[in-house]
RNA sequence: UCCCCGGUAGCUCAAUUGGUAGAGCGCGCGGCUGUUAACCGCAAGGUUCGAGGUUCGAGUCCUCGCCGGGGAGCCA
């Protein structure tokens, strides 16, 4: 019988079949031990010299690391396992032999295991951090999902910026061009207006010369668009988002977490409510911790690390300078230098998480803010339309996938947060 | 786009003031019946990123180029 590594403790005593691929051997002269992993753990085997029968031990003898291979054995606990569990192995059917495989389990360069990510994808930690990546994505539907939110995708192809071209991915388009999406959220906004509450979750894409751990040019975000919210409606369904995707991974990666050495203690306080403070709140505490700001700027990753620092939880910064944020936001009518808008910084230096705003329902000023920006209204006459046509207060927020996992995971670097990271230099594999 | 660091064996790294290029891991061979990144022994393995320059002599110093890494700005 088929079973895989996660299942064994459901088997012990009978015999069964584990298919994968050799971890790692060891051997001690007339006995082997087989490290085989399948996807959802590594199970040690065991394996002795039949006197009737040489060739089963002598074909595994020179097995390389990766050969893939299909072991029957009787399944048995012993403490001196990794794991827990091992296998007596009877059979030991090899699928093929490997080459020399290139990924030692010794310490590599980030280069030399970038250039091969096709093949680090099977290591531990890696395959660790793919787990959570889907169990990640699988809380954010289900959040979604269980409250009344429809998912409705937004165009990967676009006929042009949402905020400005400089940092889009230009492609032809049959005789035209089109530009890869940086963002769904104007056309979620068109989706709230006909749906109420929805989603768009995708790939984004930017085309900015960044070179930071935090720093994809293929990334993945969820944008959420709720018709009739208001910013504080959108600061609590961020909180309690966020809480609800750490908490369900929480409970679901115990194992994978534990192969991170992730110390979870800090993961385990995030629950609603998240500390909420203003822009000018947080430029003041800056200046007086020394930290040379003025107001009216976007904070830096010093700044925002500064400020998360504070607090054990996620921290929400609120009405940001209008000057500094995107056309589409809409300004305090407290204080018209502001916009509604939320920043979320994750604790231990990921930084933003999270922007979201309450969005400029008012055609005209709407109209006013492309002008300023320079933005062709002509290609944003479809969106304008959304003013025109039963226009409501509204809001919602995006969520970077991938810094949300790397920081769940506590991964230095966000490119082992996504099976092939597509970064300023690296596009191979 | 700017700043900083690096490129030596398949991999990770050494190499004193410029003076014979070395180790660990992996691969190969041999040993070991409970290993935990097993261990012990033996062997193989090099156009020192490329081009030019300085020098009796360059892995080492200088110039240019290529490639990689870290950070800033910008952003999720």
């Amino acid at each position: 019988m088929h079973a895989y590594v996660e299942e064994l403790a459901k088997h012990v005593g009978q015999e069964v079949t584990v298919k994968g691929w050799l971890y790692n051997r060891r051997s001690s002269g007339k006995i082997q031990f087989l490290q085989v992993r399948d996807g959802t753990g590594i199970v040690q085997c065991i394996l002795t010299e039949d006197a009737a029968d040489k060739s089963r031990f002598e074909a595994c003898e020179h097995l390389p690391q990766e050969s893939s291979l299909v072991v029957t054995g009787v399944c048995r606990a012993d403490k001196r396992a990794p794991g827990g569990f091992e296998l007596t192995a009877r059979e030991v059917s090899i699928v093929q032999v490997a080459q020399n495989y290139p990924i030692s389990l010794q310490s590599h360069g980030i280069g030399f295991l970038m250039e091969h990510r096709h093949l680090w994808l099977r290591s531990r930690k890696q395959v660790a951090t793919l787990r959570i990546r889907a169990t990640v994505i699988k809380a954010i539907r289900d959040f979604f999902d269980s409250r009344g939110f429809i998912l409705a995708d937004s165009p990967i192809l676009t006929p042009a910026a949402c905020e400005g071209t400089s940092t889009l991915f230009e492609v032809g388009y049959f005789d035209d061009k089109a530009y890869l999406s940086q963002s769904g959220q104007l056309y979620a906004e068109a989706a709230a207006m006909a749906l109420g509450k929805v989603y768009c979750f995708g790939p984004t894409f930017r085309a900015e010369r960044s070179k930071t751990r935090r720093h994809l040019t293929e990334f993945w975000m969820v944008e959420p668009e709720v018709a009739f919210a208001d910013l504080d409606d959108v600061m609590r369904l961020a909180e309690e988002f966020i809480s609800f995707i750490v908490s369900t991974t929480l409970g679901r990666c115990k194992e994978e977490l534990k192969v991170l050495e992730r110390d979870t203690v800090r993961l385990e306080k995030v629950t609603p409510p998240f500390p909420r403070i203003s822009y000018d709140e947080a430029i003041k505490m800056l200046t007086e911790s020394g930290h040379d700001i003025k107001w009216g700027g976007d904070f830096g990753a010093p700044e925002e690390t500064a400020i998360s620092d504070r607090y054990e939880k996620p921290v929400m910064v609120h009405r940001y300078p209008m000057a500094c944020k995107a056309f589409y936001m809409k300004t305090d009518p407290q204080d018209e230098r502001l916009a509604l808008c939320v920043d979320v910084i994750a604790p231990e230096g990921v930084g933003e998480i999270i922007g979201g705003s309450q969005r400029e329902d008012r055609l005209e000023v709407l109209e006013k803010r492309i002008a300023e920006n320079n933005l062709s209204k002509e290609s944003l006459e479809w969106y304008l339309d959304l003013r025109r046509f039963g226009s409501v207060p509204h809001g919602g927020f995006g969520l970077g996938l991938e810094r949300t996992v790397a920081w769940i995971c506590g991964t230095e670097h966000i490119r082992e947060t996504i099976p092939f990271p597509r970064m300023l230099y690296r596009i191979y594999p």
